[in-house]
DNA sequence: TATGAATGAGGGTTCATTCAT
DNA sequence: AATGAATGAACCCTCATTCAT
């Protein structure tokens, strides 16, 4: 139900990424609460076909995510190659998270929801885990560099990054700016002065994220 | 369709109550995707008698969100008179906000999605006004005190605990916790080290919000 | 799901009672492939108070065999009750299964099809024990009175009921003629003159049925 | 669309011949509600060739009960040649229908359903007039032997095999034991003592299911 | 006023059938 | 000729909402 490769007829292969594309959007207006017949309609293809390349609704959201991820995953290991420092590339995935990924980031943070299965599929886990590998280095590399508080992990980071990007419904336009707020973010996670205590709870471990 | 005052015989209003907090509860459980029967039945009630107190679905989950606004406002109300400093009382109500605080936070986080809807109704609209009142009276406070960053505002606070406090559905137990981040928040809201660049974005009037 | 008490409102009762007819018909026009849907319109209700009534396609088939079971049992009792012999009493019960009977005789048959949803519903497995029972003693008495061949049992009656009594689809009108080929049933259940072989197989034991 | 002659391309057949097998089977296995991507997918053919071989699913349904009939209709031509007598040959016939017959005499028992469209093809309607034929001859040849009862026609057998060979879904294993009924059957054809009443309802003349 | 029965639109899913490759 | 992708009607089932009791 993943075939993404050259198994697939051309014109089949178009019309899964038309699919997911349009269930991106779909999703992203609508919601978790959003129909498969409406993204048959809007994809300008019959409800069969969604269902012959994904085997339920479930299956649908999992592409969608796990193209997200791919993104970002991508993203995350072109910021850590190309950037000086650890501080560098943090704040430049963070960046690039809530502006250019913005929607991809959003739709992997939402799909979050839907943990229990997208951790069955390999590919997802293979980039969970990447991502979260190069989200510890870059934190790591960033303490010892100063830059960033010594009690968080990669994985604070990954979680503080769902919680802001996902979109805050009903809002007026403009409102809901999630740049603004993982600059806020951004600046948390920096060396606090000593007066401030320490973080509360445990940090994540990576592997629990990965 | 949203009496509480002493108009409603003795016994409806109790039926009122059991119904919204019951609604809470099973919100709380199934997220959006609840029903109004379950509701009803597990309140001990008729579908009938959902209806006849509140006009529809979205009636029903207003008055959740009113009731949750009223504590987080009397909340913030507390905090702010009793604290001595405008960062002190912003501490106390972000702290509350992530542990006492924490379903109805959620859950009125959550329910910005009916925002819309939420605004239509009178009590509803003069509470979230009161909030952001209180709000930025903390902020303002906090920053003439130089403990808060000079650029941003109570509508900044009220959208990061908004999307801070939203579960974040499929993690294992224990790693959705809210209240580590809303540290990592706090401290992003503190005065910056010259170097960082300011928040992009703009800031929010509370009057967009309120 | 089995509601048949006074609990029922008289308005629902009449409904439920439409549906279990209109689904024994429809049934036996279009075998176990019928549709709810058509059930609902043919009784004049909407698919939801067939649902309000009956959990699932499942439920309303047991609630048909139920019915048909309990005019089975009851007649069989009746034959023993009133038949001077076994012979007279078997007789009388395969007769009216073959007429009378007919259709109910016919679903319950067909409903063997559900076997094990059936077995599930207590008052099933109390009708069909009962019957069971019944036959067997008919049977035991008739062997005594030497109008029964000895290699025969109460299940081997029932099962050869089931099989003579489902419709045979596609004949044309008069060619299925079950009250004809029960009476050939009926006679190869006569004791045999010596020459014929004994019945080969096993026979069913009244438990395995009931 | 029942080419089976010399003008199909030698692959063409090999895949016609594997459709029906495997029609054969998935039908025993899901009974009526078999799909025709699984007879297809099991076959190893797309579903475009099941298409281009059948003009429908009726089509096919029909193929197979052909096949089966051709089977019935030859074994009942060998028992008719090869046996002294017409009471042994009517004997050999059902009980291999029972035994050796009994997938093929279950299937065209269960597709007798089709009656209607089976009717319309010619072969069909050979191969059960001869059947019918044979079974004719063996009853009279049976009843001028003093071995059959006179009130029995051919047509009669041919239903009685219909009913008794028919699955009895939902059957504990070992349960449904069609080879024990027969025998009873096949019993209640002999001629009968004086007291029995004669069978009622009128003898089916071959002509009406042949 | 409370109850819960009834309604029917809508969403998920399957599958016979057609058609582009 | 074979393949399997696409289509869409039909079915099961849920649930918000209305209405008779």
């Amino acid at each position: 139900m993943n075939e993404t490769g050259p198994g697939l007829r051309a014109d089949a292969r178009r019309n899964r990424e038309k699919l997911v594309a349009t269930a991106r959007t779909v999703i992203a207006e609508r919601g978790t609460a959003f129909s498969l017949d409406e993204v048959a309609r809007r994809a300008g293809v019959g409800v069969g076909t969604v269902y012959r390349r994904f085997s339920d609704r479930e299956a649908l959201v999992q592409a969608v995510a796990l193209e997200d991820f791919r993104r970002v995953a991508a993203c995350a290991r072109a910021a850590e190659a190309e950037e000086g420092t650890g501080w560098d590339a943090l704040r430049r995935f963070v960046g690039e998270a809530g502006s250019d990924l913005l929607l991809a980031g959003r739709l992997s943070a939402w799909f979050v929801a839907a943990w229990d299965s997208l951790r069955a599929d390999p590919e997802n886990l293979r980039l969970r885990r990447s991502l979260m590998e190069v989200l510890d280095r870059m934190v790591s590399r960033a303490q010892q560099e100063g830059a960033v508080r010594r009690d968080v992990t990669g994985g604070d980071v990954a979680l503080l990054l769902a919680r802001v990007l996902r979109p805050l419904p009903g809002l007026s336009e403009g409102l809901d700016d999630p740049e603004r707020h993982l600059a806020v973010v951004l600046d948390g996670l920096r060396p606090v002065p000593a007066a401030d205590p320490p973080l509360p709870g445990r940090p994540p471990a990576s592997g629990e994220l990965g």
